[in-house]
Order: structure tokens, then sequence, then C-alpha cells
DNA sequence: CATACGTGGCT
DNA sequence: TAGCCAAGTAT
């Protein structure tokens, strides 16, 4: 169809002149690299991909590299990004890689499909846009752009439908199948946004039908926000008398999998007892210092902060199963949540600056 | 189809 | 302020 040409032809010829400068956009890219930069963007705004993804290119340059890395240098490389199965998947996909892509990223979405973490959208990304290949891609902007340009005010199961024929159809029009995928996401992160879609600005907005019905503000409709249950949590801070302090290593499943964290009792129903604990660990304790609160995409966090009064101890680790002492100048290199992070701050045990403190990114459109 | 899974910027 | 949402995937 016709205008299904000149949309598809106007994206791309969009991306061309107004591509944001990203690490990863290298010619010829690099798909290794490409397959980072999906993985760390699921769900992650590309603002804060481009914050990480250098540091973690230099630290494993090549699949050989993340492939012999360990699980636990990995994850210390992803504290902060949030979703950490992500880490765990991709060390996982680079082993399988080296070992049944001769250390190749596979080109084909079938074989893409096949590497933990990568689903239908990040195996279409990297079959596009590192191999050249048409096919399609529906993230959160390409479904926000193309039910907007068909104006489609539709929600759920019906809206991906949508959206996936509709990529599907576009892409196969489209003389560079990369150029128009990132183009379609692209326009959506800068300018065909969730509010206040700069319409002036697109090269669409001819054929847009929600832009021609005034309707480019209320498609695609909010989600209703989940309901969130509250987890409480009580951190001991406890050193011994050679500068360590004791921390744990997180279950291998569920929340913050894997990372470390002060010693940690967690309670569905209120604060656990710090007499109790104190008694359980054989220390004294004082607090709570501070208390701290996350909210995150489903459940609420709320930790109290205590300190062990005086030093423990040697053989106190033995009354936790995972954890054991560490020097405090190590801790940096542990991976731990965001709010492990601001505990071990609050409790002077971390010199790593807060997000919040940390320069601005320089991500500009345009 | 619903839920678990993080974090932080923006309005 | 409190939601909304971000280059989603696995179960």
């Amino acid at each position: 169809m016709t205008r299904d040409r000149a949309i598809a032809r106007g994206i791309a010829r969009w991306f061309s002149e107004h591509a944001r400068e990203l690490p990863w956009r290298t010619s010829p890219r690099d798909p290794y690299a490409a397959l980072v930069a999906e993985v760390m963007a699921q769900q992650t705004q590309i603002a804060r991909v481009a914050e990480r993804f250098g540091t973690f290119l230099a630290r494993f340059p090549t699949v050989h590299d993340l492939a012999r890395a360990r699980a636990g240098d990995v994850l210390a490389l992803w504290a902060g990004l949030g979703y950490y199965r992500r880490a765990r998947n991709l060390h996982a996909a680079a082993r399988e890689i080296v070992e049944r892509f001769d250390g190749r990223v596979p080109s084909s979405v079938a074989d893409l499909r096949t590497l933990p973490g990568v689903g239908r959208y990040t195996a279409g990304a990297i079959a596009s846009i590192a191999f050249g290949r048409p096919e399609p891609i529906v993230d959160g902007n390409v479904a926000r752009v193309l039910l907007r340009i068909d104006g489609r005010d539709v929600t759920g199961a019906e809206a991906q439908g949508h959206a996936w024929a509709r990529a599907a159809d576009l892409v196969a029009l489209a003389p560079d199948p990369a150029a128009f995928n990132e183009g379609l996401m692209e326009l959506g992160a800068t300018v065909c946004t969730p509010r206040s879609p700069r319409c002036s600005d697109c090269p669409v907005r001819a054929p847009c039908a929600a832009r021609r019905a005034g309707l480019q503000d209320s498609i695609p409709k909010p989600k209703p926000t989940p309901r969130r249950t509250t987890l409480h949590g009580l951190c001991l801070v406890v050193r011994d008398r050679r500068g360590r302090c004791l921390v744990e290593r997180r279950p291998e499943h569920g929340l913050w999998a894997g990372l470390w964290q002060l010693p940690t009792w967690e309670s569905r129903r209120g604060f656990p007892r710090a007499e109790a604990i104190a008694a359980e660990m054989g220390v004294a304790v004082r607090g709570p210092i501070t208390t701290i609160v996350r909210t995150l995409s489903h459940r609420r966090v709320r930790v109290r902060l205590y300190e062990a009064i005086g030093p423990a101890r040697a053989n106190l680790c033995r009354a936790r199963p995972r954890s054991r002492w560490v020097a405090v100048g190590a801790l940096a290199g542990l991976g731990v949540s965001s709010l492990q992070a601001e505990a071990l701050r609050v409790a002077g045990l971390y010199s790593t600056p807060s997000p919040q403190t940390r320069r601005p990114g320089r991500i500009r459109a345009d």
C-alpha cells in the first residue's frame, strides 16, 4: 500500500537525520554489543543504559570474555540496573553462543530466541539492527506509535497483536530494516511520547489517524497501576575489630536474587522485632538509625537499619548461613541493590555516590 | 492471561 | 505528590 510505503520510508529517513548518538551505534554494528545493549535496555530508559554500557563492554569486550566471567562479577557490574535476572541470562547466553554457535551471535530470530533472556522483541532487534534482516520488533514505543498512526484505541493482547502485524507489514516495505526499526523506536522515545507528543516534529503526522482525530493524547490508554504489597525488613550493621562488615548473599531466586546485603530479616506483616534479632545474633543493637523506603514495580519495601554495638565475635558468620565477613573497602565490589547501596551509605560503609548526586545523563534528542 | 521482576526520571 | 512508564522475559 502506498500509505504504508510512505510511513516506512518517512520513519527511516527521519532516523537518518535525527538518530541520537549512542555508544553501541557503531558502524559496522557489533552483534555482541547489540546483544548487551538490547538486554540492558529491556524495561530500562536509554539514558540509564548509555551510562552503563561502556563500563560493561570495557570489562567484557567480547562474548568470550563474558562467557568465561564469574557470575558474581557479572552481577556486580549490573548492580543498580535492576531486573537482575537479565544479567544471569546474558551471562548464560554468552556461554551458549560460545558453545553452540562457535562464538558468533546468531543472526536468525529462531536461533536468537533459543538464548536465555532473548524474547520476541530482543531477537527481532538483533536480527534487524545488527544483521539487517527485515524482522519486526515491538516495544512500548513501537506499540504506541503504531496504535496512534492507525488510530486504534485498543489495549492488551489486541493492541499487541495489531502492533506486531503492522510492524511486520511496514518493515517488509522498508529499504533499510535496521533504520526503520530503530527509527520507529526513536520516534516513540523522542517525539511520539506517551504524554504531550510533539506532532509538529513528526515525519508521519500526515498519515497519522490519531492526530487527524485529535486522539494522540488518549491513545494508548494508561494501564492501571498494579497493587503493591509491602515488604518490611530489618538490616543489621555488624562490624568486627578488623575493619570488616558482615554481609550475606540473597537466595538464588526471587527479589534481588544473588545480590549481597547487610544481614536482613524480612516480613510481610510489619517490621521484625529488633530485640529478637539481637538475641538471635548475640549482640546488643541500637536504632533504627534510619528507615529506607523503596517503591518497586510490584511491591513497596520498608527497611529499618540497626547497628550492633561494639565489635562482634568472628564466628558470628556461622549464625547466618549465607553470610561472611568482608573488608569495608571491598564492599563496593559486591553486587548490591540500590536499596542496600543506600543503607551502606547511611552506615558510612560505602563511598559510591548515589544516583541522585551523579551528573545527569547527556543524551539529547537532536 | 496474570504475575514477578528494579530503578529512576518526569509530570 | 503519586502515578506513569521505560528498546521485556519467563513462568
